[in-house]
DNA sequence: TACAGATCTTA
DNA sequence: GTAAGATCTGTAC
């Protein structure tokens, strides 16, 4: 799509209604089956194409599809139930005639567009933006007021019955606002077809005028105290929230995923052939005999075509890929294509089939490549593995990749394999002397990358993120893409799961165990590179997992609309996967200097504790066995111990010692001392240097499916948990530096747990001090303990903000105690007192522990979900355990929820504002990013602007994001 | 060599 | 009291 090029997009289902209603009611061809809207509907169509090919009328269409409705439910469904919900059935006899349209919308050779969880009129705004962005115009052939929002310079709304084109001019005579203001305008007035509720008593002219007085939407919310007329005024205020929700479920959603992209709607001749055989089997006479003359295409020698009726339902194109076609699809007998029922036929199947290893192919030409693509073409879509020397993405070289493209139908492509137990020694021609052809390298990438990079073909990974980046350094970005372990992960994150790896994944869904990665290359000392591992076993290994893959996202993905988790998968994870990916390849620049001095400095010290330590014990031991400290302590010196751990061990933990020190006993805080220092030593300032890179700098891998509640993790080596709360500890933050000419970043947001906590349970003065920017641990002291916010005493501010904090965790009288030092009971006191000065907490805590034990699972704001089965265990220290975590599920995951979505939208953001900032890490409620000297200052309020407003639109919180950020040359300062 | 437990680091 | 990962020790194999 470019400037000059026209898209036409016409609203078929609306199409569908008018058609059906213009006509007589029941024209039935021959056999019975009634057919009128599906002749209404090709008479439009036709005129359209028609008109359209006659370049006196005006723009000339270059793109041309067909949007329907899709019948599921929508994102719409999920902000509000009762959205659509008075809508009454289509009548019998238009029913069957909805897979014969879309039969139609085919025989045109146009395409017919419909995507589950989304409706229509959000393709269309999808298409639109994306053709104004590409500098193209757009007519929209419909007349529906839900479209005229997208009204604007480039794009119109064409009447076709009425023959009339409507411009932002034409609304604005038609409703008496321009269409940017549509949106307002009918969140006011609301829509009883629909159900949308609006604000009572406001029609389509006072909406008009109130919003020429105030402007907005939100700005008449704000100040609607200020309208005169009692009525009005009180209902305003009354239903500012229904207003509110109204305006969700008209936006329209302009940035949905498209299965389809634009660039594929090009328009081009269409088949004649292909359109008289549909007309002439609807019996269509008069349309055959027009089509056939304006195309000149004699319709006696055309077959008729053969069309089966199905029960109304089409399925989604992708979903049918690589598929033979499923029992229930047929007419007559059999489950309707409900999205839980083709799970369940999925899963069934799934079951059902069986692995025949020896059936994998082995891909040792290029011709046999082409061939493989070919199908993936046929097919669109194709599951895909690579196999590495190494399970660090951000290093891996590429020894072979794997296909499948239909169950059962899989192959490996072997590149940079060797002969069995080669050496480094050998040399690359004779490393692989003796393990057969293998396609060049360079000329098998050149076959793969227009596959890889089609949108028309799907592309199916198990953690595509690795496969993402293996790509990549091929100079291949693999899109678009879909992740059998991300959608597991949204289908059910439980930690009992056992994680969302292939093998685990095989297990579950197929009831299919894998070849095992240890079984080809063994393991430890004795594994052998996969590149030295016979290529015929390397193929059952490889190809196997692309089946696997492949067959996984067969059972998985309907699920995802079957049980509305679409909006969490395509918005919070898929997209978040190249942005990761790309902050894993950047990596973070790190000193390896200052960490080598530190390491020094610690040794030292160390050293000294230790022969400090065995003068005192009068022996020499090693301080870091808890058994031998325990042994020294509480046997040969005789202190006071406490309890035993599980395994019988004294517990010698920092709590334990840091009272004995306080008791007046030397060796304890020595060895506290010496166990931090080691810990910093060892897990960081001798463990970091060696994960840098030939540049200086560290690449952590981000783990997206192993929290269950939303959150990242990050491993290899972990940098989510570098040192911060004491001097030593921070000064390893020191070596995290920015390059010459550059600076760090570090944006995090404040209290966004507490904040959430406050929407979430609707605490009002916990939202009243959130949006007063009061300290929110010296209000709740203030409420706590009845003393005035001014002039708080220190600790009492503290008490209260472990109690917050405690609150959060899901709090008990027992984990309180603990966390203060205090007794039980006090700690009882504490709790009790706080629940009655914020009665909603105790209300929303016992209202999500309900719905966990009710449903199984609780959900964040964005409907991520968190699932407890164990909550209605019978060992109450396991369901204690459970209700706490699903108390904090909610606000954990919300909170991550936010982050991530903020980390989608950043780098488009920052590239709008022309700005070259590279985010680089994450930590949970923290990103950090390197940026450019010269642009800070401006970088800054963009970054700001990102992560304060990531939960809208979908989510509105009734408090402030607040997000602090600050540049500095290394991490230390910076945060 | 593999694993569990203790301990420590982070939000 | 929530959510993680790394390292070390000690033990089982």
């Amino acid at each position: 799509m470019q400037k000059g090029d026209h898209l036409f997009l016409v609203d078929g289902s609306a199409y569908i209604f008018r058609a059906y209603h213009a006509l007589p009611p029941l024209t039935r061809k021959s056999d019975g089956l009634p057919v009128g809207a599906v002749a209404g509907f090709c008479n439009m169509l036709w005129k359209l194409v028609e008109e359209s090919r006659d370049t006196a009328v005006g723009t000339v269409p270059t793109h041309f599809a067909v949007i329907f409705d899709h019948s599921s439910t929508t994102f719409r469904n999920e902000l509000y139930e009762h959205y659509k919900a008075n809508r009454a059935e289509p009548p019998e006899d238009l029913r069957p005639q909805f897979a014969l349209i879309r039969e139609a919308v085919r025989a045109f050779d146009l395409p017919c567009i419909e995507q589950q969880g989304f409706e229509a009129d959000d393709l269309i705004a999808t298409y639109t933006r994306q053709a104004v962005e590409a500098g193209g115009d757009v007519t929209i052939v419909s007349s529906d007021k839900d479209l005229m929002q997208l009204v604007g310079p480039g794009v119109i709304l064409y009447d076709q019955m009425k023959d009339k084109r409507l411009g932002p001019e034409d609304v604005r005579e038609k409703f008496g606002v321009l269409p940017e203001k549509m949106i307002d305008l009918q969140a006011l007035v609301g829509d009883t077809s629909d159900n949308v509720p609006g604000v009572p008593g406001i029609g389509p002219k006072t909406a008009a005028e109130l919003l020429e007085t105030y402007g907005t939407l939100e700005a008449l919310l704000e100040r609607a105290g200020e309208i005169k007329q009692a009525k009005r005024r009180e209902n305003l205020q009354a239903f500012a929230e229904q207003a509110r929700l109204s305006k969700r479920l008209v936006t329209l959603e302009q940035d949905m995923p498209l299965d389809v992209p634009l660039a594929d709607l090009k328009l081009h001749e269409p088949d004649g052939e292909k359109l008289i055989a549909y007309l002439k089997a609807m019996e269509f006479t008069t349309l055959t005999r027009r089509v056939s003359a304006a195309l000149g295409t004699d319709a006696g020698s055309v077959e008729t075509a053969k069309i089966e009726v199905t029960d109304g339902e089409v399925r989604g194109p992708d979903l049918d890929a690589g598929a033979k076609p499923a029992p229930a699809a047929k007419s007559g007998g059999g489950l309707p294509l409900r999205p839980e029922n083709l799970a369940a036929e999925r899963r069934e199947q799934a079951a059902a089939e069986t692995f025949d290893l020896k059936a994998y192919a082995t891909i040792r030409d290029a011709a046999t490549l082409e061939a493989w693509m070919e199908r993936a073409r046929e097919t669109g879509i194709v599951a895909f593995d690579t196999e590495t020397d190494s399970l660090l993405a951000t290093n891996a070289n590429l020894i072979g990749v794997s296909f499948a493209v239909a169950p059962g139908e899989a192959a490996y492509l072997p590149l940079a394999h060797v002969a069995e137990g080669a050496t480094d020694l050998l040399s690359g021609e004779e490393a692989k002397a003796g393990v057969g052809a293998q396609v060049p390298v360079r000329d098998a990438i050149a076959i793969l990358k227009p596959v890889l990079e089609d949108p028309a073909i799907l592309k199916v990974g198990q953690n595509v993120k690795f496969d993402w980046l293996v790509m990549r350094r091929e100079g291949i970005t693999i899109h678009p893409f879909d992740d059998t372990m991300l959608i597991s992960y949204v289908l059910d994150a439980s930690a009992s799961l056992d994680g969302h790896g292939m093998d685990e994944l095989s297990e579950r869904f197929l009831g299919h165990k894998p070849i095992s990665y240890k079984d080809l290359c063994g393991s430890g000392k004795s594994a052998k590179p996969i590149a030295a591992v016979a290529i015929d076993k390397v193929t059952k290994y490889a190809a196997e997992d692309a089946d696997v893959t492949l067959r996984l996202w067969r059972v998985l993905k309907p699920r995802l609309v079957a049980e509305k988790l679409t909006h969490v998968y395509e918005r919070l994870e898929r997209p978040l996967v190249p942005v990761l990916a790309r902050m894993e390849e950047r990596g973070v620049k790190v000193d390896r200097q200052i960490l080598s001095r530190l390491s020094g400095r610690f040794a030292q010290r160390t050293a000294e504790l230790e022969a400090e330590i065995s003068k005192i014990a009068g022996e020499s031991f090693n301080p870091g066995s808890p058994k031998q400290l325990g042994d020294v302590l509480f046997g040969k010196l005789g202190l006071p111990g406490g309890k035993k751990t599980k395994s019988g061990q004294w517990a010698t933990d920092v709590r334990k010692l840091e009272e004995l020190a306080a008791e007046g006993h030397e060796l304890p805080r020595k060895v506290v001392d010496w166990r931090q220092l080691t810990k910093l030593k060892g897990t960081y300032t001798d463990a970091l240097p060696a994960h840098l890179d030939g540049e200086g700098r560290i690449h952590t891998s981000f783990s997206m499916a192993s929290t269950t509640t939303g959150r990242l993790s990050s491993s290899d080596p972990n940098l989510q948990n570098i040192p911060v709360r004491t001097r030593e500890g921070r000064e390893i933050r020191t070596a995290f530096v920015a390059p010459e000419g550059s600076r760090l970043v570090s944006a995090d947001y404040s209290q966004i747990e507490l904040r959430l906590l406050a929407h979430m349970a609707g605490i009002p003065q916990l939202i009243e001090a959130f949006r007063e920017g009061i300290d929110i641990h010296v209000m709740a002291a203030s409420e706590m303990f009845g003393v005035p916010r001014e002039g708080m005493d220190p600790a009492m501010r503290r008490r209260a903000k472990t109690i917050n904090f405690g609150i959060i965790y899901g709090i008990s009288a027992f984990g309180l105690a603990n966390q203060l030092g205090i007794g039980r009971e006090e700690a009882g006191s504490y709790i009790k007192r706080y629940f009655e000065r914020f009665p909603g907490i105790r209300d929303y805590m016992d209202g999500t522990k309900a719905l966990a034990k009710r449903q199984g699972y609780v959900e964040t704001l964005f409907g991520r979900r968190a699932h407890y089965p164990d909550i209605a265990s019978s060992n109450p220290q396991m369901r204690a355990f459970n209700e706490r975590a699903a108390m904090n599920a909610p606000i954990q995951g919300t909170a991550a929820d936010i982050i991530r979505r903020a980390m989608v939208r950043m780098e488009d953001a920052l590239a709008e504002a022309k700005l070259s900032a590279r985010m680089l890490l994450q930590v949970h409620d923290e990103l950090v990013f390197e940026v450019a000297e010269e642009e800070i200052d401006a970088t800054i309020p963009v970054i700001r602007e990102v992560m304060e407003n990531a939960e809208k639109p979908v989510v509105d919180l009734q408090v402030p994001l607040v997000v602090e950020a600050r540049a500095a040359g290394n991490w230390e300062e910076a945060h």
